[in-house]
DNA sequence: CGTTTACTTGACTCATTTCAAGAGGTGTGG
DNA sequence: CCACACCTCTTGAAATGAGTCAAGTAAACG
């Protein structure tokens, strides 16, 4: 672990008693637009922190469901199970995001999540959760927007992945990456790769070795710099109209 | 038509003709799990019936969204556009599905649809629906799960165009559209397609030659029989060995 | 400090696309 | 009702982008 950020404890009981108020996600997550006071009736049904080492599951496949988690600290991957036992990863999400939303449908969960590095998620059981929608419109209205937005994700993600090129895939995926982290406040050229080449791999339909000599490329190009996990985006417009399909470049 | 009816004397004839209670596919569409009271109350703020013709658009994208659609008869299309105009379709919709729940995000429509043929839609008001959640945790409640199951079919989709060699892409979606069928209650193994070869290419992420060559192949196994639009699948079981990557047959 | 895992790079192969040509339907207007 | 034009679909041959196989290097890990 190499994280510049000391995680000192009397921080992490200050975030526990302040709950959502408290947490730099909120913005991202269900406690969007809430005023103060539904904000804490949403904390008082907000079980519990939950920590989740890396390589640890947050839920499985076919696990009953329960719970949503809004990730706090972090990042996972979701992937299902292919008839042949080889995984397809269906994403990756990072703090700020809901996970669990497929499994409202069943009752169970349809894929399976996986911390890639030590995080933390807030439980929230969706039957309270649902009860409190009776009567906090607003924030029923949060969470139809954030399920929207996933469905509108996936399709955008189909289109990526149905008629690009694998250089097209690939520079959509780091320009996305890009605009996620920016929206978190974070840099948008230089950020940590938090899933290897395989899973990036795996995710965009690519072989591994693809996806290794797609960055080599990228790189020998001046349009990123890249060593290891670190990668720093040194062209984005470049990247962009490269994603865009553009020729030029 | 006025046989003597035992029901609450607020549920009038006409409502039974008209409403949702009478629509076939009122199984799969909102109305499932509602009692006669709460279906009326849905038939209330279902605002038209809208004939779309063949080539029309519902809606198209950058729309602003107010209602959702649930289709009554026809098929649809929806597909977004590319930077360079092409379009990418994202899926077809037949009778008993919801269209335009990827605006509920953004307020505005992401892609557009058209009809395949010419279809029958009910408008719902999606205000006017909110307003009902309220005091209808059913209704919700059956709204969150048609959301969550687009989550999941569309994480099928991804994982079924990322990976799949294009004989698997085709076997797969053969099957898919047979099991909706058989779901509708018309025949698993004949049905006519609704698209042309090119929108099924443009969907699997496959050339039209592909789709053409594949089909006579498969008609060449006698796994389909197909002339033009009609269809009818000879060897469902081995369609599904197919679409799963089991390499017998 | 050795073992394992992650990544890179090169050479070859192959599935799918692209290009090309033609056949079969469908629809429109005369 | 026919003729013409326009799609849609089919099939073959050639081109190619990405995968597979193989080997080697570098980092991570216990």
């Amino acid at each position: 672990m190499s994280s510049p950020t000391n995680t000192a404890p009397i921080l992490t009981v200050q975030a526990l008693q302040e709950g959502c108020a408290a947490c730099s996600m909120h913005q991202l997550c269900l406690p969007m637009g809430l005023d103060e006071a539904d904000m804490l009736r949403l904390d008082q049904i907000i079980g519990r922190r939950r920590r989740v080492k890396r390589d640890q599951s947050l839920y499985r496949m076919g696990d009953t469901f329960n719970t949503l988690y809004a990730i706090r600290l972090g990042h996972f991957k979701t992937y299902q199970m292919n008839s042949n036992g080889s995984q397809q990863i269906t994403g990756f999400q990072m703090a700020g995001e809901l996970l669990g939303m497929d499994a409202i449908g069943t009752s169970r969960h349809q894929c399976e999540a996986v911390a890639l590095e030590d995080s933390e998620v807030c439980e929230i059981p969706f039957v309270q959760l649902e009860a409190l929608f009776q009567d906090m419109p607003v924030l029923l209205r949060q969470f139809h927007r954030i399920m929207s937005k996933e469905i509108s994700r996936e399709q955008g993600v189909m289109l990526a992945l149905n008629n690009m090129s694998a250089q097209q895939k690939l520079a959509a995926f780091l320009v996305n990456l890009s605009s996620r982290y920016v929206t978190r406040g974070y840099s948008a050229t230089r950020f940590q790769l938090r899933m290897t080449r395989e899973e990036i791999g795996n995710y965009l339909g690519l072989a591994v070795e693809s996806v290794s000599r797609l960055l080599s490329s990228f790189k020998k190009n001046g349009i990123v710099d890249v060593n290891h996990r670190d990668l720093e985006l040194l062209d984005l417009p470049a990247l962009r109209s490269i994603a865009l399909g553009t020729p030029a470049c």
